[in-house]
RNA sequence: GCGGCCAUAGUUUAGUGGUAAAACACGGGUUUGUGGUACCUGGGUCUCGGGUUCGAUUCCCGGUGGCCGCCCCA
């Protein structure tokens, strides 16, 4: 739903119904028009509008549980692969990405959210975190240490795009690099990641979907194959894919137009085309894959928008048939990334999983959420006394490891027990001017409504008991 | 970046060229220090700006935002 608000200070507001009433006595219009002129430049105080940026939202308590869940579960995986964590900024020079994603692609010519700083530098809110990481790594001379080196990141990263369901201009991700390492069996452990946080995330069914781009050698090679026979039937191609197949001829076979998937599918594809390296590299893969009882499809049209890429691509889908087709994460090996950003040698394959559509996915199939416990206490204060009082009792209950709620701000007993009530509590104690005199509070059962009192000395350990031995199945007053 | 639909209370929705309604939620209350139900009661000025009009929440234009399709991606 959309909202939006303006506010401005209550003075102009209240100017401005002055004003239109004095509009309302006018009988020349001429008269009117000047006093509305005036009025909104008297008015007009740099209103805010009470919306967020196009394409951002709040992630509001409520579905907390679910952000929760999968921060534990990524976080989870990613201690058991050897993964620390790196944190880097949301915002690097423009340049960084440009080069490194690559000047063609949609990312770079449409999607970055860039702008000049008062400091006259082009910078970009980051588009996705392996560039970062890498001039990180460079940076930090991250090559020394033991390979592989394995990082993980979370945070948002920004697509100045037209946003969607599924698609924000503001979404986060959870991304994991590794570095050093070219054998394929790491392609094959990245994607057991992959997989593995989906699935543990309670999201069951889901397809892989793998292909090899090949190395630069060889993508040479495959490109002017390409490019021969995409131009022999340039004529039924659409207008982007013409355009395409100057600037970026491998994302044609990516094309959803009918006549252009009908062209794709019968083009050359880049796994028959190989170099020696990269078929070996890919069947090599493929056995892994099958060794893991993983299922995957071989999709030759998938080529991934990021010019980084070489060898090994994937994409992790819902298996879900209904609903829009969003894949939830993908990644590949960038053997040649580091090098090209002026670093050593240094093979490395990541992927990036998106938080938000995971979410998505995971309230549709109903999967498990993570709450944070709840207070089963109570304190409800009566009068000055109590209530000075009840500030230092509920860091005493605190600290002793109880969860206490409250509601100090409000002050008849009735509506401090209707709080309890929709809390859910279990026991509310309840200290008023009398228990304040006699250092005693009432503990107050919710399931039973039955009361006693007991002294303040003795509260903390009793309060401890009564929650754990009574494993209350708590009854309360609704319908 | 292109095309289409939409915008009323915290939420979901009615409705009208003469300043708005329901359900649920929320606050307060139905006398003295006790939860539920019931009953009473409070809150919006109709996304923002401009135009047409005696008068616009309603009609027109523009902005902002949401959703959908394309593009692309997480």
């Amino acid at each position: 739903m959309s909202r939006t608000k303006t506010i401005r200070k209550k003075t102009s507001k209240t100017a401005k119904m002055v004003v239109k009433k004095s509009i309302k006595k006018a009988t020349k219009k001429t008269i009117r028009k000047n006093t509305r002129k005036k009025a909104p430049q008297q008015i007009k105080k740099e209103p805010f509008v009470l919306q967020p940026l196009r394409g951002m939202k709040d992630i509001l308590p409520q579905e907390q549980p679910y952000w929760e869940q999968v921060r534990r579960v990524t976080e989870k995986l990613a201690r058991e692969y050897g993964f620390s964590r790196i944190d880097i900024p949301i915002m690097e020079f423009s340049n960084l990405f440009v080069r490194n994603i690559g000047e063609g692609t949609d990312i770079v010519e449409k999607e970055m959210y860039a702008f000049t700083t008062k400091g006259k530098n082009k910078v970009a809110l980051r588009p996705e975190f392996t560039a970062g990481i890498c001039r990180s790594f460079i940076q930090n001379g991250m090559h020394i240490l033991a390979k592989p080196v394995k990082l993980f990141s979370t945070g948002p990263v920004y697509r100045y795009d037209r946003p969607q369901k599924g698609r924000y201009r503001e979404h986060h991700q959870v991304n994991y690099d590794v570095f050093g390492e070219q054998d394929p069996i790491l392609d094959a452990q990245i994607i057991q990641i992959a997989s593995r946080t989906v699935q543990d995330l309670g999201i069951k069914s889901i397809q892989i979907q793998v292909n090899s781009i090949g190395c630069p050698t060889c993508r040479k090679d495959y490109r002017e194959l390409l490019i021969n026979y995409l131009e022999s039937k340039k004529s039924k191609l659409c207008q982007d894919c013409k355009r395409r197949l100057k600037t970026n001829p491998l994302r044609v076979l990516d094309c959803k137009e009918d006549k252009c998937a009908q062209v794709s599918a019968s083009a050359p594809q880049s796994i028959s085309h190989l170099c020696e390296d990269c078929h070996t590299h890919f069947k090599t893969l493929l056995e892994y894959l099958d060794e893991l009882d993983l299922s995957y499809i071989i999709n030759p049209q998938l080529v991934r928008g990021l010019d980084y890429y070489t060898k090994t691509v994937f994409e992790i889908w819902s298996g879900s048939e209904e609903g829009k087709k969003l894949s939830l994460g993908g990644g590949g090996r960038y053997d040649k990334l580091i090098e090209s950003m002026g670093g050593h040698e240094m093979p490395a394959i990541g992927f990036a999983i998106g938080m938000e559509r995971i979410v998505e996915e995971m309230k549709r199939v109903q999967a498990k959420s993570y709450s944070p416990p709840r207070p089963k206490v109570f304190l409800a204060q009566l009068g000055n006394l109590a209530k000075k009082k009840s500030l230092k009792l509920f860091a005493e209950l605190g600290k002793n490891g109880i969860l206490i709620a409250e509601s100090f701000g409000r002050g008849s007993l009735k509506s401090q027990l209707k709080v309890a009530n929709k809390l859910k509590v279990s026991f509310t104690l309840i200290l008023g001017q009398k228990e304040s005199l006699d250092e005693t509070v009432i503990v107050k059962n919710m399931a039973t409504g039955v009361q006693e009192t007991v002294s303040m000395n003795k509260l903390v350990s009793i309060i401890k008991k009564k929650l754990k031995t009574d494993n209350v199945v708590v009854y309360h007053h609704n319908k």
